[in-house]
DNA sequence: TTGACTAATTTGTATGACATCATATGCATA
DNA sequence: TATGCATATGATGTCATACAAATTAGTCAA
């Protein structure tokens, strides 16, 4: 019913801006009560396909609901789904931190500093959780691009990328000091970039602290040739993150 | 009512998995009747925050749905906001063209080639649509990269690109061939990049080709404070343009 | 303890009535 | 004729009740 109707809509026989039959001619002509339209239509209402006025009826939607991109949150427990999404926000985050260091405010670069420091201070406590502070310090780079759209759409990915990125977690403390410390060079080259706003720069060094990730990732998806994060071992980690 | 609902789950008031108060609670609850109580519940199924069976009751969703991305297309018709979408595509397609050259099948090559040299030849023909071509040669290297989401999103960017991006329909013959002539230089340069493998070229072509778009429309918004594309004519255009 | 049958609970569907809003109709008046 | 108002009509929104269908809990007997 509720199928029927949507495949009407989708397929053109009812075009935007149409009225639809009303809910007395959908019962007859689907032999079916009013409650049953009355739920069909509240599916493809709730949708954005069709809004009904009181007294008036029920009209297809001017503008087709806007189109959503969105990801399987199931199928990123595999390594390469999360290498793939790491991809994607690497592209966007290079040109993110392009545009920061052209568009920063002063008020911008000292708080993206200060985001680093932060998280540079709670590292030294082996047990805090980091990576949500360093989503947060991309996040500020992102907000400092002025363009709400790379903003948006980095802090739609966060919630892909963070909890799948706890290899740190699982590396012993000897290694993990030498690893927070190349987080931080990298952090550094960054801010570095933004405050003296040279965008090439910028660019270089998101990318390579992008890829230094991603590099890890792939490395030990070849490797190890495992499909899901799930059975990583702290073992198999540690070689990857030696110096 | 509907909205009571989604903020319980969304909270965590309700847990995934939990069972919801049985319809008639929410009847006494919320005063209102069961016709209410259902679509409600119907609006928040559609959205698959909750499922019901018949007999058992209600449940939130074990897996929070999916999180969109969503641009409005209503905000689109402003220059800024164009300009905007166009950063963010940017930054993937840069991104992707590296991929892309390093992963590109045999057949992915000549596909985009063929691709390119079928759109120069449209292009010959001042009256036909290049930019449905245009947007398909840079879908097939978004394909080769092997990323599903790379190509799934710049996919899914497409109908905000496309229908805004019909500045060389405005721009007259004589301009029009010069602008077609730096278009295709762009893309051989793009399309030699993937066939050579060599992902670091193909990054600088493809970012020139779409800094050189870009550029063009922020010089046209800046020059011109225009705020909306249709305000656009030939004429101020057709600067632009020139070689 | 196991098995089947029964009863109770819950959602799905049907039906009829009324409320509320928007539009169309018709009539009286200027 | 044209305008304005009252009314009628038709549409969706809400309510109440009854029954159908499916699941679960409970009872009782072998």
């Amino acid at each position: 019913m509720a199928e029927a109707l949507s495949e009407r809509i989708s397929k053109g026989t009812l075009k935007p801006g149409e009225r639809l039959p009303t809910e007395a001619e959908l019962c007859e002509e689907f032999e079916v009560s009013r409650t049953v339209v009355r739920e069909a239509v509240a599916r493809l209402g709730s949708e954005g396909l069709l809004v009904s006025h009181q007294g008036r009826g029920m009209f297809v939607s001017e503008r087709q609901p806007t189109r959503k991109f969105e990801l399987d949150a199931d199928n990123l427990s595999t390594l390469p789904e999360t290498i793939s999404v790491l991809e994607l926000r690497l592209g966007v985050e290079v040109e993110a931190a392009a545009l920061c260091a052209t568009r920063r405010t002063a008020a911008d670069a000292s708080k993206i500093r200060d985001l680093m420091e932060k998280l540079d201070s709670l590292s030294a406590d082996p047990k805090n959780v980091d990576v949500h502070y360093d989503f947060s310090f991309h996040l500020e780079i992102a907000r400092a691009t002025n363009n709400e759209h790379i903003f948006r759409f980095l802090s739609f990915l966060k919630p892909f990328i963070v909890p799948r990125f706890q290899l740190s977690q699982l590396v012993s403390s000897e290694y993990k000091d030498k690893y927070y410390q190349r987080i931080h060079c990298e952090h550094e080259e960054i801010v570095v970039a933004i405050e003296q706003q040279d965008p090439e720069r910028a660019r270089t060094a998101m990318r390579s602290h992008l890829l230094n990730a991603l590099e890890r990732l792939r490395a030990l998806s070849n490797a190890a040739g495992l499909s899901d994060t799930t059975n990583i071992d702290a073992s198999m980690l540690e070689s990857f993150f030696k110096p």
